[in-house]
DNA sequence: GCATAATGTCTGTTATAATGAACATTAAAT
DNA sequence: ATTTAATGTTCATTATAACAGACATTATGC
Protein backbone atom coordinates (compact mmCIF):
# COMPACT_ATOMS: atom_id res chain seq x y z
CA UNK A 1 0.00 0.00 0.00
CA UNK A 2 0.92 3.52 -1.22
CA UNK A 3 0.03 6.78 0.77
CA UNK A 4 0.76 9.92 -1.16
CA UNK A 5 -0.04 12.61 1.51
CA UNK A 6 -0.10 16.21 0.77
CA UNK A 7 1.87 15.99 -2.53
CA UNK A 8 1.09 19.30 -3.95
CA UNK A 9 4.16 22.16 -3.07
CA UNK A 10 7.69 22.86 -3.08
CA UNK A 11 7.99 21.68 0.39
CA UNK A 12 7.35 17.59 -0.75
CA UNK A 13 9.50 17.89 -4.13
CA UNK A 14 12.09 15.59 -3.55
CA UNK A 15 15.15 16.76 -4.67
CA UNK A 16 17.63 15.24 -5.75
CA UNK A 17 21.17 15.15 -4.69
CA UNK A 18 22.94 16.74 -7.84
CA UNK A 19 19.67 19.55 -7.44
CA UNK A 20 20.54 20.44 -4.17
CA UNK A 21 24.38 20.92 -5.26
CA UNK A 22 23.93 23.47 -7.33
CA UNK A 23 20.76 25.18 -5.83
CA UNK A 24 23.38 25.33 -2.79
CA UNK A 25 26.43 26.34 -5.39
CA UNK A 26 24.28 29.50 -7.15
CA UNK A 27 23.52 30.47 -3.76
CA UNK A 28 26.93 30.93 -2.85
CA UNK A 29 28.26 32.15 -5.88
CA UNK A 30 25.39 34.80 -5.42
CA UNK A 31 26.66 35.21 -2.10
CA UNK A 32 30.02 35.83 -2.85
CA UNK A 33 29.41 38.53 -5.69
CA UNK A 34 27.28 39.92 -2.68
CA UNK A 35 30.24 40.21 -0.68
CA UNK A 36 32.50 41.31 -3.68
CA UNK A 37 30.18 44.24 -4.62
CA UNK A 38 30.48 45.17 -0.86
CA UNK A 39 26.50 44.71 -0.16
CA UNK A 40 24.48 43.96 2.75
CA UNK A 41 21.61 41.63 2.67
CA UNK A 42 19.86 44.64 2.78
CA UNK A 43 21.28 46.52 0.12
CA UNK A 44 20.47 43.16 -2.11
CA UNK A 45 16.73 42.85 -1.06
CA UNK A 46 16.37 46.71 -1.98
CA UNK A 47 17.97 46.07 -5.27
CA UNK A 48 15.78 42.65 -6.08
CA UNK A 49 13.03 44.42 -4.80
CA UNK A 50 12.41 41.60 -1.96
CA UNK A 51 12.45 41.46 1.34
CA UNK A 52 15.70 40.63 3.82
CA UNK A 53 14.10 37.26 4.98
CA UNK A 54 13.74 36.61 1.22
CA UNK A 55 17.30 37.12 0.62
CA UNK A 56 18.40 34.82 3.36
CA UNK A 57 16.15 31.99 2.29
CA UNK A 58 17.79 32.51 -0.99
CA UNK A 59 21.36 32.78 0.34
CA UNK A 60 20.52 29.49 2.45
CA UNK A 61 19.97 27.77 -1.32
CA UNK A 62 15.91 27.95 -0.43
CA UNK A 63 14.52 25.63 -2.68
CA UNK A 64 11.22 27.35 -2.34
CA UNK A 65 12.46 30.88 -3.75
CA UNK A 66 10.72 32.14 -7.13
CA UNK A 67 13.03 31.28 -9.64
CA UNK A 68 12.87 35.08 -11.21
CA UNK A 69 14.18 36.30 -7.93
CA UNK A 70 16.93 34.18 -7.43
CA UNK A 71 18.10 34.80 -11.41
CA UNK A 72 17.93 38.25 -10.54
CA UNK A 73 20.32 37.92 -7.97
CA UNK A 74 22.63 35.76 -9.85
CA UNK A 75 22.87 38.77 -12.49
CA UNK A 76 23.05 41.72 -10.23
CA UNK A 77 25.93 39.79 -8.97
CA UNK A 78 27.14 38.75 -12.49
CA UNK A 79 26.99 34.89 -11.44
CA UNK A 80 27.72 33.60 -14.51
CA UNK A 81 25.00 30.49 -15.63
CA UNK A 82 25.68 29.22 -18.90
CA UNK A 83 28.00 30.85 -21.20
CA UNK A 84 31.57 30.50 -19.59
CA UNK A 85 32.40 34.57 -20.37
CA UNK A 86 32.06 35.25 -23.80
CA UNK A 87 29.08 34.08 -25.59
CA UNK A 88 26.36 36.93 -24.73
CA UNK A 89 22.91 35.63 -23.48
CA UNK A 90 20.63 36.54 -26.86
CA UNK A 91 23.02 34.80 -29.71
CA UNK A 92 22.71 31.91 -26.90
CA UNK A 93 19.08 32.03 -26.46
CA UNK A 94 18.52 31.79 -30.44
CA UNK A 95 21.07 28.99 -31.08
CA UNK A 96 18.48 27.28 -28.63
CA UNK A 97 15.24 29.20 -29.87
CA UNK A 98 16.51 27.50 -33.33
CA UNK A 99 16.83 23.76 -32.12
CA UNK A 100 14.00 23.97 -30.37
CA UNK A 101 11.76 25.17 -33.48
CA UNK A 102 13.45 21.50 -35.30
CA UNK A 103 11.08 19.87 -32.91
CA UNK A 104 7.44 18.47 -33.20
CA UNK A 105 5.14 20.73 -31.03
CA UNK A 106 3.83 17.66 -28.91
CA UNK A 107 5.28 14.39 -27.62
CA UNK A 108 3.61 11.06 -28.86
CA UNK A 109 4.35 7.82 -27.73
CA UNK A 110 6.01 5.52 -30.67
CA UNK A 111 10.02 6.13 -31.94
CA UNK A 112 12.48 6.62 -29.33
CA UNK A 113 15.02 9.61 -29.57
CA UNK A 114 17.00 10.16 -26.82
CA UNK A 115 19.68 12.73 -28.12
CA UNK A 116 20.04 16.60 -27.01
CA UNK A 117 23.08 18.18 -27.51
CA UNK A 118 23.07 21.90 -25.90
CA UNK B 1 7.67 62.40 -4.38
CA UNK B 2 7.64 58.51 -4.89
CA UNK B 3 5.35 56.59 -4.62
CA UNK B 4 6.11 52.04 -4.35
CA UNK B 5 2.78 50.49 -4.20
CA UNK B 6 2.93 46.57 -3.16
CA UNK B 7 6.53 45.72 -3.68
CA UNK B 8 6.13 42.90 -2.13
CA UNK B 9 5.71 39.41 -4.30
CA UNK B 10 7.21 38.04 -7.14
CA UNK B 11 4.87 39.43 -9.17
CA UNK B 12 6.13 42.80 -8.78
CA UNK B 13 10.05 42.13 -8.88
CA UNK B 14 11.54 43.50 -11.65
CA UNK B 15 13.41 41.93 -13.73
CA UNK B 16 16.37 42.75 -16.13
CA UNK B 17 15.89 42.37 -19.99
CA UNK B 18 18.76 39.54 -19.27
CA UNK B 19 16.95 37.52 -16.27
CA UNK B 20 14.08 37.24 -18.76
CA UNK B 21 16.53 36.25 -21.26
CA UNK B 22 18.09 33.15 -19.08
CA UNK B 23 14.60 32.92 -17.83
CA UNK B 24 13.09 31.67 -21.24
CA UNK B 25 16.66 29.86 -22.18
CA UNK B 26 16.40 27.16 -19.32
CA UNK B 27 12.57 26.84 -19.98
CA UNK B 28 13.08 26.26 -23.50
CA UNK B 29 16.05 23.88 -22.82
CA UNK B 30 14.53 22.01 -20.54
CA UNK B 31 11.09 21.61 -23.15
CA UNK B 32 13.55 20.18 -25.57
CA UNK B 33 15.04 17.98 -22.97
CA UNK B 34 11.56 16.69 -22.43
CA UNK B 35 10.35 16.00 -25.59
CA UNK B 36 13.68 14.33 -26.86
CA UNK B 37 12.76 12.04 -24.03
CA UNK B 38 9.58 11.79 -25.64
CA UNK B 39 7.97 12.38 -22.18
CA UNK B 40 4.08 14.25 -22.16
CA UNK B 41 3.79 17.79 -19.48
CA UNK B 42 2.32 14.99 -17.67
CA UNK B 43 5.09 12.47 -17.20
CA UNK B 44 6.99 15.59 -16.54
CA UNK B 45 4.56 16.46 -13.63
CA UNK B 46 4.71 12.97 -12.02
CA UNK B 47 8.43 12.72 -12.01
CA UNK B 48 8.88 16.09 -10.54
CA UNK B 49 6.24 15.70 -8.58
CA UNK B 50 3.98 18.26 -9.23
CA UNK B 51 0.91 19.32 -11.01
CA UNK B 52 0.79 19.61 -15.05
CA UNK B 53 -0.34 23.42 -14.20
CA UNK B 54 2.76 24.41 -12.85
CA UNK B 55 4.74 23.13 -15.05
CA UNK B 56 3.32 24.59 -17.73
CA UNK B 57 4.15 27.50 -16.07
CA UNK B 58 7.51 26.41 -15.65
CA UNK B 59 7.66 25.72 -19.70
CA UNK B 60 6.91 29.37 -20.28
CA UNK B 61 8.79 30.64 -18.20
CA UNK B 62 7.15 31.98 -15.70
CA UNK B 63 9.35 33.88 -12.72
CA UNK B 64 7.21 32.87 -9.94
CA UNK B 65 8.16 28.91 -9.65
CA UNK B 66 9.88 27.74 -7.00
CA UNK B 67 13.88 27.66 -8.02
CA UNK B 68 13.82 24.29 -6.34
CA UNK B 69 11.32 22.66 -8.93
CA UNK B 70 12.75 23.97 -11.83
CA UNK B 71 16.32 23.15 -11.04
CA UNK B 72 14.96 19.11 -10.91
CA UNK B 73 13.52 19.80 -13.55
CA UNK B 74 16.82 20.56 -15.81
CA UNK B 75 18.71 17.99 -14.33
CA UNK B 76 15.73 15.58 -14.77
CA UNK B 77 16.61 16.64 -18.40
CA UNK B 78 19.74 16.91 -18.36
CA UNK B 79 20.39 20.31 -18.77
CA UNK B 80 23.79 21.54 -18.58
CA UNK B 81 23.97 24.88 -15.90
CA UNK B 82 27.57 25.74 -15.74
CA UNK B 83 29.74 23.26 -16.45
CA UNK B 84 30.14 23.11 -20.17
CA UNK B 85 30.57 19.44 -20.04
CA UNK B 86 33.16 18.25 -18.20
CA UNK B 87 33.61 19.25 -14.45
CA UNK B 88 31.56 17.44 -12.33
CA UNK B 89 28.62 19.22 -10.19
CA UNK B 90 30.38 18.15 -7.09
CA UNK B 91 34.35 19.37 -7.69
CA UNK B 92 32.21 23.26 -8.85
CA UNK B 93 30.57 23.15 -5.86
CA UNK B 94 34.11 22.83 -3.78
CA UNK B 95 35.89 24.99 -5.82
CA UNK B 96 33.13 28.15 -5.44
CA UNK B 97 33.39 26.99 -1.63
CA UNK B 98 36.71 27.64 -1.26
CA UNK B 99 36.80 30.67 -2.74
CA UNK B 100 33.77 31.72 -0.40
CA UNK B 101 35.86 30.86 2.81
CA UNK B 102 38.36 33.09 2.14
CA UNK B 103 36.12 35.96 1.96
CA UNK B 104 34.93 37.86 5.46
CA UNK B 105 31.45 36.72 6.83
CA UNK B 106 30.13 40.28 6.77
CA UNK B 107 30.17 43.26 4.52
CA UNK B 108 31.08 46.24 6.18
CA UNK B 109 31.40 49.93 4.56
CA UNK B 110 34.77 50.62 4.13
CA UNK B 111 36.89 49.92 1.35
CA UNK B 112 35.85 48.57 -1.82
CA UNK B 113 36.67 45.30 -3.19
CA UNK B 114 35.45 45.00 -6.77
CA UNK B 115 36.89 41.33 -7.85
CA UNK B 116 34.68 38.07 -8.68
CA UNK B 117 36.45 35.83 -10.79
CA UNK B 118 34.16 32.50 -11.09
C1' DG C 1 38.26 45.74 24.21
C1' DC C 2 34.16 48.50 22.64
C1' DA C 3 30.59 50.11 19.80
C1' DT C 4 27.59 49.07 16.37
C1' DA C 5 26.22 47.64 12.06
C1' DA C 6 25.37 43.20 9.82
C1' DT C 7 23.42 39.03 10.27
C1' DG C 8 20.51 35.34 12.60
C1' DT C 9 16.06 34.01 14.18
C1' DC C 10 11.29 34.22 15.40
C1' DT C 11 6.04 35.47 14.86
C1' DG C 12 1.59 36.63 12.89
C1' DT C 13 -0.35 38.21 8.58
C1' DT C 14 -1.09 38.59 3.63
C1' DA C 15 -0.49 37.70 -1.16
C1' DT C 16 -0.04 34.22 -4.33
C1' DA C 17 1.97 29.89 -6.13
C1' DA C 18 0.32 25.38 -6.64
C1' DT C 19 -3.43 22.35 -6.77
C1' DG C 20 -7.27 19.48 -8.98
C1' DA C 21 -10.75 19.29 -12.11
C1' DA C 22 -13.09 20.27 -16.10
C1' DC C 23 -13.48 21.57 -20.75
C1' DA C 24 -11.61 23.39 -25.31
C1' DT C 25 -8.28 23.11 -28.76
C1' DT C 26 -4.93 21.08 -31.76
C1' DA C 27 -1.26 18.36 -33.63
C1' DA C 28 0.40 13.69 -34.65
C1' DA C 29 -0.39 8.86 -36.00
C1' DT C 30 -3.17 6.01 -38.56
C1' DA D 1 -9.64 12.89 -43.29
C1' DT D 2 -10.37 10.96 -38.80
C1' DT D 3 -9.19 9.78 -34.24
C1' DT D 4 -7.46 10.85 -30.01
C1' DA D 5 -3.86 11.88 -27.00
C1' DA D 6 -1.26 16.06 -25.81
C1' DT D 7 -1.59 20.59 -24.85
C1' DG D 8 -4.04 25.11 -23.79
C1' DT D 9 -7.02 27.58 -20.66
C1' DT D 10 -9.99 28.72 -16.92
C1' DC D 11 -11.60 28.60 -11.92
C1' DA D 12 -12.20 28.00 -6.92
C1' DT D 13 -9.53 26.31 -3.17
C1' DT D 14 -5.50 25.50 -0.31
C1' DA D 15 -0.80 25.61 1.17
C1' DT D 16 2.93 28.46 1.69
C1' DA D 17 6.28 31.99 0.08
C1' DA D 18 7.01 36.59 1.18
C1' DC D 19 6.05 40.17 4.10
C1' DA D 20 6.82 43.61 8.25
C1' DG D 21 8.60 44.07 12.57
C1' DA D 22 11.04 43.05 16.59
C1' DC D 23 14.72 41.25 19.12
C1' DA D 24 19.11 38.44 19.76
C1' DT D 25 23.63 37.54 18.36
C1' DT D 26 28.13 38.42 16.49
C1' DA D 27 31.76 39.94 13.47
C1' DT D 28 34.15 44.01 11.97
C1' DG D 29 36.26 48.64 12.27
C1' DC D 30 37.83 51.64 15.44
Amino acid sequence: MVVILNMRNQKNVRLTRNTKEVLTTLALMIDIGRKNRQWTQNELAERLGVSRHTVQHLLKGDPGIAIGTVLEAAVLTDVPLWQPESANPVSFYHTVAEKAALLPSRVRKSKVIVDDNF
